[in-house]
DNA sequence: ATGTATTATAAGTTAAACTTATAGTTTTTA
DNA sequence: TAAAAACTATAAGTTTAACTTATAATACAT
């Protein structure tokens, strides 16, 4: 049993053709079939079940196959390891970004990244925090953004900026005379919210004070992005809490709708987060520093106080 | 970098000597330098220090070798997990068991074990309990025989047997007249305990009601043998608790310091614990059985009630 | 049925792993 | 300190494994 055998065994199994799967190997298809009749044999088991189309794992199969990931995945480390002895800084990366964030913070720091570091290889994906958690401690991501403090054992946060919440309130609500609303103002039962997992949401519960934290809003509607949010609120469903960067892409009518909170501002803490174990500590340093430069020109509220840290769930 | 040559590296990290490395992996000496060589050029680093004399790993070689260990186990699962899909009793099989359960229940099963199941090589270690958790969560050990409950996450529990203890009381003492004696006789700062990290310490702490669990006790001298404990206790120096099936090989002249406590007699929960994927259910499962049939004829106690559940540290 | 897509087999090539023989080092010991 | 011993590296040649090209076999679709 080799790993590169493990890695045509994932090959196949992730495209469920031969074929397909040896040109991703940048081998040709019989040396597939060979080697992975091999390992069949050498194991003694079936792997794949031929007789369907596409061909399909077979019960055991599938169980070597999740095993053939950790093995694979711990393989490639050992590059990760010999990297960062030498301080180089490239090869793939994988970040891991909440959907509140996503939006609003790669497109400001993407190109200066990728310019700066053209050697690494990015590979984003969006992630809710309880999945980021999940794959930064079993090695699918090797950092992530996302609201902390998360208090995970295993997790390193490192806080790239404060970023406060903005109250969004339609024409014929009873706080949108106010130029500046306190926290108080508004209520739990009329806050609009994002679907359930994005942690945004945990955020936004914990500031509001008359509700308990763990009691359930009686409110149904949630929704998983702020523009319907946005025109759930135009259309006198409530009002809604944009994090400030959020605010910078709307329409200027939309702008009007806006308010501020009095100080101190309920903001949220958004981190570069990574497991403890630091093995892309130069490629996690390079986008830190590339993240802070780009955010110190917009982000303008310096003292953020945050009155409202988010809890673990 | 091949499975082979992450052996080979852990043969010489090993050894620290390639000659009597090639040996253990059935290879010739020019055949561990050459593979060894060859990946530390795709690695672009020394792995090992070949001007010490032994050779050394060097930093980034030791990094390399606590990895390589990670992916050399996890590609061994690959044929566990076959064997537990066809039935397969054989193979490595890694037991930790924990001191105090260690020479008294080792010699009852392991001939009857080896005879009925000769196609398992069992590897048995003698370890304490925190060892035996880090060590069945990192894939170390198969199974492992200990003091329960512990209610560890990705741990199961199968409860091999109770084991209630027996008070031994030196002649001097004033409960030495009593036929049988309560658990509210015997006082925490007159027991002696086993040295800590000793799970049957726990159990005997919990066991005395009149000292709360965290205080410490003042008594000083602990030890890591029960032989020990009889003798300190021979001198006057308190009493000891002895497990059931210790007292069993005790002399004639130290039965008689013998005294059970009255029913509910206090006891210790023995179990089979194992990681909850439950690779090596089939060996597990040997093992549990050819277990309950040496019990079931030495402890006749059979209706012991547990007075004093081991807590989770 | 016949063309199409896909996997398996066969034969031959290339490359990798291994062995034997020996040279080069360092350490031990006389 | 010279010789022996212990150990690792190198060289040359062999064996084995992996891979490619060519083609056969099989399943699927129209």
């Amino acid at each position: 049993m080799t790993i590169t055998q493990l890695k045509y065994v994932l090959a196949v199994a992730e495209h469920k053709n031969f074929t397909l799967a040896a040109e991703k190997c940048f081998v040709t298809q019989p040396t597939l079939s060979m080697q992975i009749q091999k390992i069949e044999e050498e194991l003694g088991v079936q792997i794949f079940d031929r007789t369907k189309k596409p061909i399909q794992l077979t019960e055991i199969g599938q169980k070597i196959v999740n095993q053939s990931k950790n093995i694979v995945n711990e393989a490639d480390r050992i590059q990760d390891i010999v990297d960062q002895q030498k301080g180089f800084i490239g090869g793939e990366f994988r970040l891991g970004i909440i959907p509140t964030v996503m939006p609003t913070l790669l497109p400001m720091f993407l190109n200066n990244f990728i310019k700066k570091y053209p050697k690494v290889k990015l590979i984003i994906e969006e992630l809710n925090t309880d999945e980021i958690i999940f794959k930064l401690n079993n090695g699918h991501l090797d950092a992530a953004i996302a609201a902390t403090p998360l208090e995970e054992e295993k997790i390193k946060e490192v806080v790239l900026y404060f970023e406060p919440f903005v109250a969004y309130i339609p024409e014929g609500h009873n706080s949108f005379q106010k130029e500046e609303i306190d926290v108080d103002d508004l209520n739990i039962d009329e806050i609009l919210l994002l679907q359930d997992g994005h942690c945004f949401r945990d955020g936004i519960l914990n500031l509001c004070k008359n509700v308990a934290p763990n009691e359930k809003s009686h409110f149904q509607i949630e929704s998983g992005s702020f523009e319907t949010l946005i025109k759930l609120a135009d259309e006198g469903l409530g009002t809604t809490l944009l994090p400030y960067l959020h605010t910078l892409d709307l329409k200027e009518k939309d702008k009007l709708k806006l308010r501020h909170f009095k100080e101190p501002k309920p903001a949220r803490e958004v981190s570069l987060i990574f497991p403890k174990n630091e093995l892309k500590i130069h490629i996690i340093d390079a986008l830190r520093s590339t993240i802070a430069g780009v955010v110190k020109g917009a982000i303008v509220f310096q003292n953020v106080q945050i009155i409202s840290p988010l809890q673990k769930k």
